[in-house]
RNA sequence: GAGCCAUUAGCUCAGCAGGUAGAGCACCGGACUUUUAAUCCGGGUGUCGGAGGUUCGAAUCCUCCAUGGCUCACCA
């Protein structure tokens, strides 16, 4: 028995779409067409033809891809032929494939992928297309593809079976084309500057770098578990005890936390690092490094996102998060000191009353008021020390740290500070956090013996950078949802 | 984790005062040698997400479950 038959039990499983498909399967089989002919190799993209049609009109052309879609005519036909670059018109005459030749062709499914050698000609209605003397079916397709005009709109399909997504709709392409160019300048940005592109351990004994818990592993041959990174931080600031002055990391960090439209569980961070720099040459970094990216993928610095339009182009505006309360909230400083409970209660804060204190009023005033509006690019800037543990303290104001986070649309796309490169003070901020793990915050970080050693060498004072790449990707393309610029979002298994 | 919504043919969707499932595309058969969502003639291909329940009768009402989406919570 052929390995093409089907046996009942398989049968039951497939629609009567698939079944046809099957049986023509068997049919090429027993007519001794292979149905996955790869002696076939095009020499040009549907793109190229289309682009420079004056110089390939009557020439001979050989295109490979999916069949999109047929219009038959009895004796001659025409069909959509899609390749990566795009879609070419076939004309298919059975006076040039002969009966038999156009007999294979009448069999022929959307959604199988072809090489046709012909003429490249244009249509009487203007439409450029190949005249086709040559057919290779290259790979029989056994399933129906989803409809032509609606395209696919299930999201969970969409998601699960990317391929389909990136089949049918045209825009879905794009949007990843556009983060390949959005990484691909990122790098160029960098590299241009001198910085060292470097790989640092994604399985961590110990997960640093951040707040956020981790996933947890197992080494099977070491007989112990180990944490998936949750950042690459301390590991590039190792590299620049080292002596590297200037890194940065593009890659994976995973978070095991809730999933939502701007979280993923794994998501792509880039992280840099620059010794003899501070948060100021870093925010001058990041503005500059986000408007080239826009004008080299977007070619403009004005990003329209769901409707609105921001303007990249550097300076971008600096405040303080105090600042910021102050102007959104109406609320000062002194009064959050003075008096955080009525605060909180003035201004409706959902805090819990054991859990009200200045920082977690400031805290709460900043989510509630100011995040919201912090549309254009802006730099928050002096975040308290309690919950930035590797940043330095600001010069005089030992309760700041000298850090920022921009926000563009309301969202906080990246955070950098001034490095802590003092190793006492390092310790005592990671045993405080361990405190804060005791008292049962799994997010606070863990104690990091070796990287206090590191610093214990000597880091120079340096500037550090972290950007979502997924968030960034999702400015740039108009993308509300990170599931759109996620080629494979996790899903939970189907059954 | 909570609330709301969704799940019907391969795809996009109708059908829901409870009466035994329908359209377009796709598919199958036929006509057609320059079409553009080709057209014309004929054909409905289904575990109505799953399991219970109410009822003479459930796609429709109820409960639970699954998956997804949105919002919130969590989370830099």
């Amino acid at each position: 028995m052929s390995r093409f038959e089907l046996d009942p039990e398989e049968l039951q499983e497939l629609n009567d779409q698939m079944v046809i498909r099957r049986q023509k399967l068997a049919e090429l089989i027993s007519q001794g067409i292979n149905p996955f002919d790869a002696d076939f190799v095009p020499t040009h993209h549907a793109l190229d033809i289309k682009e420079d049609f004056a110089h390939w009109e009557g020439q001979e052309v050989k295109v490979a891809g999916r069949i999109m879609s047929l219009r038959r005519h009895g004796k001659a036909s025409f069909a959509d032929l899609q390749d990566q670059s795009g879609r070419i018109q076939l004309y298919v005459r059975q006076d040039l494939l002969g009966e038999e030749g156009y007999d294979f062709f009448s069999k022929l499914d959307l959604g199988d992928i072809i090489g046709v050698r012909g003429k490249a000609f244009r249509t009487k209605r203007g439409e450029i297309s190949v005249e086709v003397e040559e057919l290779h079916l290259m790979s029989k397709s056994l399933r129906p593809l989803p409809e032509k005009w609606h395209g696919l709109k299930d999201v969970e399909i969409r998601y699960r079976q990317r391929y389909l997504d990136l089949m049918v709709n045209p825009e879905v392409r794009q949007v990843f084309i556009a983060r390949s160019k959005i990484i691909q300048s990122i790098r160029e940005f960098l590299l241009e500057r001198d910085f060292l592109e470097v790989e640092t351990p994604i399985l961590n004994v110990i997960a640093g770098g951040a707040n956020a818990r981790p996933f947890i592993t197992y080494h099977n041959a070491l007989d112990m578990n180990l944490y998936l990174r949750i950042a690459p931080e301390l590991y590039l600031k190792r590299l620049v005890v080292g002596g590297f002055e200037k890194v940065f990391e593009l890659g994976k960090n995973f978070r095991n936390e809730g999933i939502s439209t701007k979280h993923n569980p794994e998501y792509t961070s880039l992280e840099v690092y620059q010794a003899y720099a501070d948060y100021k040459d870093m925010m001058e970094l990041t503005e500059e490094l986000f408007a080239y990216v826009a004008r080299r993928v977007c070619g403009t610095t004005k990003i329209e996102f769901q409707g609105r339009t921001v303007d990249l182009t550097p300076p971008w505006q600096r405040m303080s998060m105090l600042a910021a309360i102050e102007k959104y909230s109406g609320v000062s400083w002194e009064r959050i000191q003075a008096d955080p409970e009525g605060v909180a209660r003035e201004k409706g804060l959902e805090l819990e009353p054991a859990r009200i204190s200045t920082g977690s009023v400031v805290m709460e005033l900043f989510d509630t008021f100011v995040e919201p509006n912090l549309i254009d690019p802006v730099f928050i800037t002096d975040y308290p020390v309690e919950v930035s543990p590797l940043a330095k303290r600001t010069e005089g104001r030992p309760h700041l740290t000298d850090r920022f986070e921009p926000y563009i649309m309301g969202w906080e796309v990246a955070n950098g500070f001034s490095e802590l490169n003092d190793p006492i003070d390092q310790k005592e901020r990671f045993e405080k956090q361990m405190e804060q793990r005791a008292a049962g915050d799994e997010e606070a970080h863990m104690m990091d013996e070796d990287y206090i050693v590191a610093l214990e060498y000597g880091l120079p004072p340096t500037g550090g950078l972290g950007i979502g790449i997924d968030r960034m990707v999702m400015l740039l393309t108009n993308s509300p949802s990170i599931r759109d610029v996620i080629l494979f979002p996790h899903m939970r298994p189907k059954e």
